[in-house]
DNA sequence: TAATATAGGACTAATCAGGTCGGAGTTGGG
DNA sequence: CCCAACTCCGACCTGATTAGTCCTATATTA
């Protein structure tokens, strides 16, 4: 259905508070999990992960806890989710790896592909930071052939 | 990862064979599947869903098989993904019901709404029709603010 | 030293995609 | 007219991925 985990979810909520809403010194795991309702637990692993690429910094003890370690506007969506998610693929075929067995007759292989790069191209567009902006005026231009475009106007 | 299933790979694969290479009469599923090497009794089950929806049309007998219901130019990619995919949504927490339990405090819900719009309008735009095209002049324009501009327009 | 925090592995449970099986309808040849 | 081949059809099963839990180790502060 073209979902991003809850894992995702999870990490783009806890990114989030720790851009605006966190106090000072940062927020622990266990604080960020009770605020929005979510497993302490798996967002404490989620965390873990962030820290260990760098996207935030651990401090353990006891008034321990993580905050940003990259200011906000230099964080894409994109990242992110290729952090938490892996890299992001619209296809089950990887685009050079994996030569698709006996897709060698595949047709919408570059399609898709295009496709794909349109997708990231949103998700690389969107920072941290903006996504808590309430003011959002990105207009969307895409250009394209067919009847399609007219029921799209319509909205 | 925010992937497509299989199943609307081959219903993408299927549908753009009809659209394109397939006889006159249409094809069977039996035989589009031989032609790209995919799980015949799998393709089948795409079509039939399909067919109800009215996407393709069912000739049982001897000489039966599938072809298109509709023109291809008519036919967006978003279409398709959700008929089979089901209605394609970034987050777990639907946009209206499942009031999402505990996430009233949930801050990422309106950002994370635009961003999945403007990827259902990437999907809308491209027709079945279109996918076959090689001349893909569509260009996407996306304004934004902060560095990750920056660092897109870098590559 | 006791309390609290992260670090990280292993384990279980639930969900869903991928794949399979038998049945029902339609056509065409004998 | 009837049988056999071919096709669609819909329910079922299974295995992989995801979500979530548990336990132990380590570090820091009061």
């Amino acid at each position: 259905m073209l979902r991003l985990s809850k894992k995702t979810d999870y990490g783009l909520l806890a990114l989030q508070y720790l851009a605006t809403d966190a106090p000072a010194g940062g927020a622990s795991a266990r604080a960020i999990a009770e605020r929005y309702g979510i497993p302490a637990e798996l967002l404490a692993k989620v965390l873990q992960h962030l820290a260990r690429l760098g996207f935030v910094a651990a401090q353990k003890g006891v008034h321990g806890g993580y905050h940003l370690a990259r200011p906000a506007r230099t964080i894409s969506l994109a990242e992110i989710v290729e952090a938490i998610d892996g890299p992001l693929a619209i296809t089950a075929c990887g685009r050079h790896e994996e030569p698709c067995e006996q897709f060698g007759a595949c047709t919408v292989r570059d399609p898709l592909a295009r496709i794909k790069d349109r997708i990231t191209s949103v998700l690389q567009t969107m920072t941290l930071a903006e996504l808590t902006d309430e003011e959002q005026t990105i207009p969307i231009v895409v250009r394209g052939r067919g009847e399609a475009d007219a029921r799209l106007e319509a909205r």
